[in-house]
RNA sequence: GCGCUCGUAGCUCAGUGGAUAGAGCUUCUGACUUCGGAUCAGAGGGCCGGGGGUUCGAAUCCCUCCGAGCGCGCCA
């Protein structure tokens, strides 16, 4: 009754389909043999690699799972179907009984080899696949409200949507983004940063003006007044006081947004498209969706205001306002319009990145989504957990309205954009992380991702250094692949297998994180191999040195191919200047 | 009070219902007159928050308690 969707677990491989069909003729062999009775059909096979590679290449439960309905213990039903399976065989070395009943197989090296002509021939597509095929989904992140500048805080979020856009893509899916603006300029944040700007550039001209309650401290309003200034003059300082306002909360929305753009960018994030809340009300978006929730019966008018019957819809504890008794709409109608707008552009599967402060607000919104007449359950809301900001050992507050929040920019001018990302992207987003800014900075050559890098530029320096000796590195299909039987060589081609599984796990769990972790051990292998299997020595015969130079060749494929879904730089060689000690914000030279 | 999320090595974190729970950092000890040492080998470190349950098998699923973070507005 569990797992039987093997779909969803390793079946990437030619070699694990063929095995999955040399077991499942062993189980129907010894059932019609009557050494083994099954009720009900047979559950699906389940291979994965054993953690210790004393158990073989792929390790089948199968056995456990039919010990109940057999009646047999474990081990016994896994001797009933090892008897009837061919070893050695073309493909099975050996096969072994194991722990509490798992079947274990030891496969015949030859396909380990064969995966380097994969690699080879598939290149940047290898990792590839069709498993999401079919699906448009649209994911939509950041959203930052215009107030203020992209923060770190800000990207996480936008690390983790942009790798799961590559991810998705590399799994066949087809993938919009999307960066939503709270741009409504009747909303109240915007009217107060409006008027903060229009205080502060009142101030730039030498007038004593005070800032509104509550008003947008940060240093940025300040900037954004002195290039009024400098572009207007004091033009806009005799407008009457409401053409004002909206005039400064104009310019504030635009030069935020601009703002954001290029933060974004110089993290390697960049849209499909920004779409403006403003736009929902100029085309009558918003009051359609209210007409319809209406019409449909899930909104009702209450104390001067009409409300939203979420507590129907999604049992929330109370019901929510759609649009208040002062007659202007609240986000929430803005949002159920704009979830229906992105449903009629044609995407079946929408994907939210959220911080986790706004988790109270998911049942609101699939409540709005319903009460549209939309598939709320097509709509998924990734809560990304806080990053807690901390600065020597302290907790920062990050409030743009009091101006303590500490740019993106800033980062990615310390560590780089490739570690910066790399920094979010390695661990899980469903995890609250501690982020010292200080400690970042410490440890931007301790950083990981430098580890995986450098597997990278390392293949490529052995290259580099076989083609100015003039040494030749075959093909991976004229390369003599047999010859690569040390522990080490198996080990890595073990992983560049591992790969295009390590994939699709990845997108199907949108866990990037796996990714960034399998990086990590596939340099440890070629690390190892590396040390231990020297390919330029002279001591080492042609073929052999052949073979093992196209396999630094293979591994440097999968690692650019793996860094490329995670948006982060291949470098051929390692600037060293970035080495321990130094701190060039710069990253490596690709 | 109600709700959401999370408790794994000193620290930061992995872990697909499977076998002896793993990495990195930190600490200690070693390795090549090199295919670039941003490397490799080894050691130390754990009642997987506590207690029940389901299962052949639980860090993983369920219940409960403890602890932490966040949310609960006619703000977004």
């Amino acid at each position: 009754m569990t797992k039987l969707d093997t779909s969803r677990r390793w079946s990437d491989h030619v070699v694990t389909d063929r095995l999955t069909t040399v077991i499942r003729e062993a189980v129907l062999a010894a059932c019609q043999a009557g050494e083994l009775q099954l009720e009900g059909p047979l559950p699906a096979v389940v291979l994965e690699p054993p953690r210790r590679k004393q158990f073989g290449d792929y390790a089948c439960n199968l056995p456990m799972l039919l010990a109940r309905s057999t009646g047999l213990p474990a081990p016994d039903v896994a001797a009933r179907i090892l008897k009837w399976i061919p070893a050695p065989s073309g493909l099975v070395e050996r096969a072994e009984i194991a722990g509490p009943g798992f079947l274990n197989f030891h496969l015949r090296p030859d396909w380990l080899h064969d995966v380097m002509v994969e690699i080879e021939t598939k290149d940047e597509a290898y990792g590839s696949n069709r498993a999401h095929a079919g699906d448009r989904a649209l994911i939509e992140f950041v959203s930052a409200n215009p107030t203020g500048p992209i923060s770190v805080v800000n990207g996480r979020a936008a690390a983790l949507g942009d790798t799961l856009r590559r991810l998705l893509q590399a799994c066949g899916a087809e993938v919009s983004t999307e960066f939503y603006v709270n741009d409504a300029l009747n909303s109240t944040q915007m009217e107060l940063l409006g008027e903060s700007l229009a205080c502060r550039y009142l101030q730039e001209l030498g007038e004593p003006v005070a800032m509104p309650e509550n008003g947008y401290q940060g240093d940025y309003v300040i900037e954004m007044a002195r290039e009024i200034v400098a572009a207007e003059g004091d033009a806009l300082a005799g407008l009457a006081v409401g053409e004002r306002s909206l005039k400064f909360r104009q310019l504030a929305t635009e030069q935020m947004i601009n703002q954001q753009r290029s933060a974004l960018a110089a993290f390697g994030v960049e849209f499909d498209r920004w779409f403006f809340e403003s736009s929902l009300y100029d085309t009558g978006a918003v009051r359609q969706a209210i007409a319809d929730m209406k019409a449909r019966g899930y909104a009702y008018e209450k104390d001067g205001a009409l409300w939203l019957k979420t507590t129907v819809l999604s049992g929330d504890d109370q019901d929510r306002v759609l649009v208040r008794s002062n007659e202007k709409e609240t986000y929430v109608a803005a949002d159920a319009a704009y979830h229906r707008d992105k449903f009629s552009r044609g995407f079946n599967r929408l994907i939210n990145i959220w911080g986790a402060d706004h988790h109270g607000y998911v049942s609101r919104l699939k409540a709005s989504i319903a009460a549209l007449g939309c598939p709320a359950e097509r709509c998924e809301v990734l809560l990304t957990q806080m990053v807690l900001l901390m600065r020597d050992g302290e907790p920062v507050r990050g409030s743009k309205r009091a101006g303590d929040i500490i740019p993106l920019v800033d980062l990615v001018n310390e560590v780089g954009r490739s570690a910066g990302r790399f920094y979010f992207l390695m661990n899980s987003y469903e995890t609250t992380s501690a982020f010292d800014l200080e400690l970042a900075k410490r440890q931007s050559s301790e950083n990981p991702v430098y580890y995986a890098q450098y597997a990278h530029a390392r293949c490529c320096s052995v290259l580099q250094r076989a083609e100015d000796d003039g040494v030749a590195i075959p093909p991976a299909s004229e390369a003599a692949r047999s010859l690569l039987t040390h522990e080490k060589e198996l080990d890595l081609l073990r992983k560049l297998a591992d790969y295009p599984g390590e994939v699709r796990m990845a997108a199907d769990l949108l866990a990037p994180h796996r990714l960034a972790g399998f990086v990590r051990e596939i340099g440890q292998a070629l690390h190892q191999f590396y040390e231990e299997c020297p390919a330029l020595k002279v001591s080492v015969p042609d073929d052999l040195r052949g073979a093992r130079l196209a396999l630094f060749r293979s591994t440097a494929t999968v690692v650019r191919n793996l860094l490329a879904l995670l948006g982060i730089d291949a470098p051929t060689k390692m600037d060293r200047s970035a080495a321990p000690g130094a701190s060039s914000g710069d990253d490596a030279t690709a």
